[in-house]
DNA sequence: TATTCCAATATAAATATTTTATAAAAATTT
DNA sequence: AAATTTTTATAAAATATTTATATTGGAATA
């Protein structure tokens, strides 16, 4: 028994009724919104375990929901697109989408999608803490432990290891941790980031030779495991 | 039972009786032009689930007819063409046709093409991950698993095998890949080409000497399975 | 049919380039 | 002044490109 509660907002109402139709019959309880300005309020009144959010509706207003949503809701937002909006998808990504799905999509994977990024959201900000191995990330107090013990983080340390936390085995890109963390106008600063991760290995990882947690990826960027 | 429609684009006759015969014993449902023009006509009137189009016609409309359909009609177009004419396939190829059968053609080559153009044109749907065999891509966290292990990939390995994977089937030419992964004014760098496609396929394939998923097609390019 | 030859492809290895890691100095903030 | 961040410099690692050589498969020849 799920009864957790997904939002749909998209302006099509055959779309609107297939993913009803899916999810309910999997035990979510579905709210939809056909507009944006619907879908916000309805956001804000109850807040859903998953939003799944059309980013091509026909006035682009899909892109401005998925911001102003991302300035309070952190739970799962998956975006839907019609097939060969590759611009539309990056930028929607880089602007905290969790996943997408492009249309027609098939029904096991949009179901398989759901279940992952409720299952990672579980893990991150429902809870006030996170484990990761020997990593433990208490974010009410701001404390970090690696094998019960306090790790002493700079500011920015724990920034980077929040958003490392929060993006468990993805790859994230230079350009975007730069902006989560430095903001606009520092995607280029790739020398910081390296700087950062360095001391973050020497005070998180058991042989920072040999790092565990933290893994390069060169010439994109960093994935935390 | 199919009754999957097939339209045949050909100006000879012989070959046009060959096919149906063929296809007919199938159970597929054949439509038949004689030239491009007719072609266009009957594609669009009620379009088929494959077009076979000869593009070798001695008034070269064949290309022309191609790129028309082209702008519509995005299922499997699968070329035919005499042999020794490997510019004509590499030009058609480069315009979106699917694959290509040199005349003369065994009957089972041809049905198997049709066969998993057919299988391939139902499942593009891009999504944020794809599957083929025990090679899984997820777009989102950027990372490639064989047999659930993550794969390392440098980022020009990585770009390549999204390209393969993007074109599940097609046969793509060493200049379309080329253009793709490293620009214009690479197109000639084949040599580029077959020493990352040698370490993909020792990363992706069980038995690198026996490749089953990148798939060399000799003098036209590689096509990915 | 078997053999030779050729062009295309594959592989290995050397070199060049880019990217990353690290230390440490300078600047800034607290 | 202490802690932290930014900048600079440099070493190390990873990746890309180039070169050399081997292998393969098809066409031509005997």
């Amino acid at each position: 028994m799920n009864k957790a509660e997904i939002l749909i907002i998209d302006d099509e109402p055959q779309i609107r009724k297939l993913l009803q139709i899916n999810l309910e019959s999997n035990d979510y309880k579905v709210i939809q919104a056909s507009n944006g300005k619907e879908g916000l309020i309805l956001a804000a009144n109850h807040p859903p375990e998953v939003i799944l959010l059309d980013i091509g509706l026909p006035d682009k207003s899909g892109h401005e929901v998925l911001k102003e949503l991302r300035e309070w809701y952190n739970k799962p937002i998956i975006i839907l697109s019609v097939q060969d909006n590759e611009t539309d998808i990056i930028s929607a990504l880089d602007n905290g989408a969790t996943d997408y799905l492009t249309k027609p999509f098939r029904t096991g994977e949009l179901l398989a999608r759901i279940r992952s990024a409720i299952r990672r959201s579980q893990n991150t900000t429902n809870n006030s803490s996170i484990v990761c191995g020997d990593i433990e990330i208490d974010f009410v107090a701001r404390i970090v432990k690696r094998k019960g013990e306090i790790v002493k983080l700079t500011s920015t340390e724990y920034n980077l290891l929040i958003l490392f936390a929060k993006n468990e085995g993805k790859v994230l890109t230079h350009q975007f941790i730069l902006k989560e963390i430095w903001g606009y106008g520092y995607q280029t600063e790739t020398q910081y980031l390296r700087v950062f991760v360095g001391t973050l290995r020497k005070k998180i990882e058991e042989n920072y030779n040999n790092p565990q947690h933290i893994i390069t990826e060169s010439g994109v960027g960093y994935r935390f495991e």
